[in-house]
RNA sequence: CGGGACGUAGCGCAGCCCGGUAGCGCACACGUCUGGGGGGCGUGGGGUCGCAAGUUCAAAUCUUGUCGUCCCGACCA
């Protein structure tokens, strides 16, 4: 036999861990809360990456690099933030090592070579772009500054896993300055909604967009919007937020702008990001006991063809079918992959290649030729079917379509499912402990109650929806008064 | 940082209690029969048992220390 996986039911951590592993998305490595990404996952990654690079290109950004290293006199500048994050950082303090006297072939950490100020690595990048802004901005003409970069982080988390929390990771985080409040809250509901299409379009992941509370506010902003998704296990996942900062980097950072009139004025700034974790999200959203299953708009490879053959005649008859069909899906920008490699068996490529979530699998052997067939199976519900082999590209390009919307489907119906609402607490407790999923109800709007009802519920809440219908009602915990419910979840 | 496990072949593990020739499965290499759902048979290569000290005639095994990883919790994208 070959890779088993845990099912779902049995452990669903144990389960994602074998997803990631197994399917060859990434690896732990030998540093303690960091991983490997292998070529498969980093080309989902990449194929995220381009997408998403696209969408921010398209509404006006432009890429740029910035330092992965903050003096600490910077970062401490802006204190919120700062306050936030200084758990988890990782510090340079020095810069030098040399052999130990006292350990032969070991090396120590030269005492001489101390910094005089310590550099933090980047948890986020506001405090050395807004550093760096202050020289860029003079007038409202320098306005907006529209920034992405993409980077890698690090926070020094206590526990990590795959994908969902490691201790760096990559992500995309940016950065834009404006004239007015207005534009700047704008361009964070914009950039939610590029966020929110792409979850949806590309990862076939429905999502909530919401705004946080206070408690769950990014270090620093003035608001949270999020984008929630909802996990196989009735756990929510934050997949992306967007932050309006008011004006507290540019006070922070002294970066002031003269308008129109010449009156000087602090600038409003916007921070947004989404990171690896987004192929968590994806592995736990979509996948089945046995193994990923990736929404073909984003999958690495999207069709794998696999002979079935005896002896190198068929092989050749196989080849010559296969090699054409190969060559009108790249022209029709299908990735797809002929494995005629011959140190696995159908079977073996069959079990491997749902293990990786490929979205559809094409079988074509001896008994298909004669009758011009090939076996399609898609990965998603595994239906298997003979198609004609004539027009069979176009056949695939539909169905790599039609997956992609079932899958949304499923997922969505899955959300829908869990989609509770309740206004009491014994009932609000069971439902999370019983069903999961979302939870609306009433909340004083208190920073206390929420800490209140994550201490004795474990859920937090995930967001308050935009759009949010107003409605009077009592507290779930308290009883006071509410204007409105909001969403609860337990989240990763 | 608290609690719990584990470091033995590329991977997964047994052996340790009771010290004495380092083993199994998978993977790998070669041959052969195979090939439509994780193949069969045969042959073969691969290890300073995490590291360091100690006890002993003798340590994977006992003792002490150390490093690391994973899991559960508090913190968090």
């Amino acid at each position: 036999m070959g890779k088993e996986i845990t099912s779902r039911e049995q452990d669903y951590s144990q389960w994602y861990n074998d997803l990631v592993i197994k399917g060859s998305l990434a690896d732990y490595s030998a540093v303690r809360g960091c991983m490997v990404i292998k070529p498969y996952g980093f080309a989902l990654w990449e194929n995220m990456r381009d997408v998403l690079d696209k969408m921010f290109k398209d509404t006006g950004h432009q890429n740029a690099y910035f330092p992965l290293f903050v003096p600490k006199s910077l970062f401490e500048a802006e204190e919120k933030n700062a306050e936030g994050f200084a758990k988890e950082c990782a510090v340079v303090t020095h810069y030098r090592l040399k052999a130990d006297p006292n350990n032969k072939g070991k090396l120590m950490v030269d005492p001489e070579a101390k910094l005089e100020e310590e550099l933090v690595v980047r948890p986020t990048s506001e405090a050395i772009i807004w550093s760096t802004y202050k020289g860029w901005i003079q007038s409202y003409r320098d306005l907006p500054l529209l920034i992405n970069q993409w980077a890698n982080v690090v926070r020094w988390e206590m526990r990590t896993r795959l994908f969902l929390r490691t201790a760096e990771f990559l992500w995309q985080e940016g950065h834009t300055a404006h004239a007015t409040a207005i534009e700047a809250i704008a361009e964070t509901k914009q950039m939610l909604d590029v966020y929110a299409d792409f979850a949806e379009n590309w990862m076939a992941l429905p999502v909530i967009k919401g705004v946080k509370s206070a408690n769950e506010r990014f270090a620093g902003a003035e608001d949270t919007y999020c984008i929630e998704a909802l996990m196989q296990d009735g756990k929510a996942l934050q997949a992306g937020t967007s932050h309006f900062l008011g004006q507290n980097f540019a006070k922070a950072f002294d970066v002031k702008f003269s308008d129109k009139e010449n009156k000087l004025d602090y600038v409003w700034a916007t921070s947004w990001g989404v990171s690896t974790r987004l192929i968590g999200a994806l592995v736990m959203a979509h996948s089945d006991d046995d193994g990923l299953i990736l929404p073909p708009r984003i999958a690495p490879i999207q069709v794998v063809i696999v002979p079935i053959y005896k002896g190198d005649e068929q092989k050749g008859l196989i080849d010559e079918k296969v090699l054409a069909i190969v060559k009108n899906l790249k022209a029709m920008g299908i990735s797809v992959k002929y494995d005629d490699s011959d140190n696995a068996r159908p079977g073996w490529k069959f079990a491997e290649y749902e293990l990786k979530g490929v979205p559809v699998r094409m079988a074509i052997g001896a008994r298909d030729l004669q009758n011009n067939v090939v076996e399609i199976a898609r990965r998603d519900t595994k239906e298997k079917q003979s198609v004609a082999m004539e027009g069979i590209e176009d056949y695939i390009k539909n169905l790599l379509e039609e997956i992609q919307l079932s899958m949304y489907n499923k997922a969505k119906q899955f959300r829908t499912d869990h989609m509770f609402s309740t206004d009491n607490w014994d009932e609000f407790l069971q439902l999370l402990d019983t069903k999961g999923g979302f939870v609306s109800a009433h909340w004083d709007g208190t920073a206390e109650t929420e800490d209140k009802i994550k201490e004795l519920s474990k859920a937090t809440i995930r967001c308050i929806p935009l759009n949010n219908p107003q409605e009077p009602g009592k507290c779930i915990l308290t009883g006071n008064p509410s204007t409105q419910r909001v969403l609860f979840a337990r989240a990763y």
